[in-house]
DNA sequence: TATGAATGAGCATTCATTCAT
DNA sequence: AATGAATGAATGCTCATTCAT
């Protein structure tokens, strides 16, 4: 039956909704279950607690991000192929606001920083394969690949998120541009 | 007389200490207080609820942090005053943990949302002066400041993060390295 | 067609493990059910609500110490009879700690206090019988059956309580000299 | 100041006056602090928690029973002491029907199973001390102190227990004679 | 008839805020 | 001014009970 499924899915839905707006102390369950439409208790069948659901609902956005690497052309040059992925990522979270404000929250408070990422499961992101293979190239600086990592997303991260703040309005070029000089940064 | 200084101080570098560690709900103000040595009423002698306090503190981090821009020799380089900047705040940061995840977590949460920074107040800082200069120089790239201002920072930011996270260790060479890679992204 | 019975037994079987152990308030039906072997909505097939499993456990239980009094010589002494039916009942208790505890919780509970029992119930009661018996051929002391009931009942509840209690060892000879004892208490 | 007792206190009476009532789990903490006129968050600047309440009642009680055996004239027939302390305890548990209820439903429960009374603290009860006393003199039965105590309070605790239930009416003679065939138990 | 997913009333507990001292 | 005991609204979670299948 489909129903267990969809009642799963529709608080998790609802969850990231208003987690995405009020915070994860400012959603009570009883208002996740009716924006939900759902009995209060019902959470508690498909998640332990709170903080379960909160988890869940990290892994099933993760699940969401992991294809968008997919489907590149190999034989495509780097630098192409990391700023079609850094697209696709920007994409992505400009159409899903929730999901971007979602990480940012998890990813800053307690639940996110004793879920630290290790080190092994992050190497194997076919980002990492990428930069790795520019630097062998010698396309890529020949830096540690977190530092990489960071000249590639932090400059788009922090875009997005003073787009979302309302601090200013990012337009097709802006976005263009950005991705331009974050080649530079990395460029050999 | 000084006194009642002394007491907001205690308060909010109290606030500091414990937010950093369990986050703004994880924090009662009865601990606040306890670890502040003062009444718990006391705190709301100085400010008027929690959200106060926590705005506060935000505060005063900021204000902690604009010096750094001080000081800077005017006929130097541009690049070399912007990375001598990034410089500082590097190292701001990573010798003041509480404060980097207080910012952290302030900014992912319904308070700094709201406190949205309004442009007119971010353009005076020192930074945007210097970045403006650079692309009058034709030194730095013609782009929209809030651009040019996430290529500056949006590593360095993720960088610590990651850092504090303990996903990887910082070394002295790592951070130069990435402070020249991002003047890569920078410069024209 | 005896399945019925099979499954309304099974849950007042698991009922009591369950009850015994945890309590009323800590045995949640669900619990109950898993342990029956059926599915939760089944108990109230059989049951109007919890608290009608519990009357009816209790019941169950009655019903199993009443025929503890059966099958004695009318014509042997009345003292070998009376201290015949405490050995047999200390004897099931010991041999049913389920029972005893059940027995223990619900008289000492909501529950059981409302179940009233009633005095005509009791007196047909063979023990009480027996008691009258001796009253009347001047064996056992002329006092109120409730006070010779007591005297009978009591020490023996209390000496199984504490040692299911754990509080101390019961052995053959304790047992008998504490029947003994309880006879020296009745008899005229 | 006082304030602080008077409140403790009037918690633990009137959680008192509830359990033996509704017993533990039909009284909620807002019926208690309602009926004790503190704030519901009151109960928790005294009391751990429910649990906590409880066994902190239960030791009041306890106290209020150990001076029961008090003033005693060591001089008097052992007879005469013994009856006099069932005399006293009977007594008080009359006149405090609540106490009763509740020591009955406390060590009925996982919470009185859980605590289990340790060995030696028990003896060094005067009662234990008193029995021992006789059987020294050979005028008691020399028999485990548990049994000798089991033969003293079953009845008179079974007895209380009827009158509380409503089963029956207890007069002056009736606990005269209970605590008279008691005696005839006991002796040797 | 049997099931067990769904429900939501009910409860223990926390904590920001107040106010008498 | 400073305190911290007192408060009670708010919330996460449980579990007896229902009902669609």
């Amino acid at each position: 039956m489909n129903k267990k499924i969809d009642k799963r899915e529709a608080i998790l839905q609802a969850s990231l909704q208003i987690f995405a707006v009020n915070g994860f102390h400012g959603s009570p369950t009883s208002q996740i279950s009716k924006l939900a439409n759902v009995g209060t208790g019902t959470i508690y069948r498909y998640f332990e607690n709170k903080d379960a659901l909160i988890d869940a609902l990290h892994e099933e956005i993760d699940a969401r991000l992991k294809p968008l690497s997919n489907g590149l052309n190999e034989n495509a040059p780097i630098r192409e192929n990391v700023l079609e992925i850094l697209r696709r990522v920007f994409q992505f979270l400009m159409e899903n606001p929730n999901d971007f404000r979602f990480l940012e929250m998890y990813y800053n408070s307690p639940y996110g920083v004793a879920k630290n990422r290790s080190k092994d499961e992050t190497c194997e992101k076919p980002i990492f394969i990428l930069l790795q293979k520019g630097v062998e190239q010698q396309v890529i600086k020949d830096l540690p690949e977190e530092v990489l990592f960071s000249l590639c997303f932090g400059p788009l991260l922090m875009l997005v998120r003073d787009h979302f703040t309302g601090y200013f309005e990012l337009t097709e070029e802006m976005i263009q541009a950005a991705l331009n000089a974050t080649w530079d940064g990395l460029r050999r």
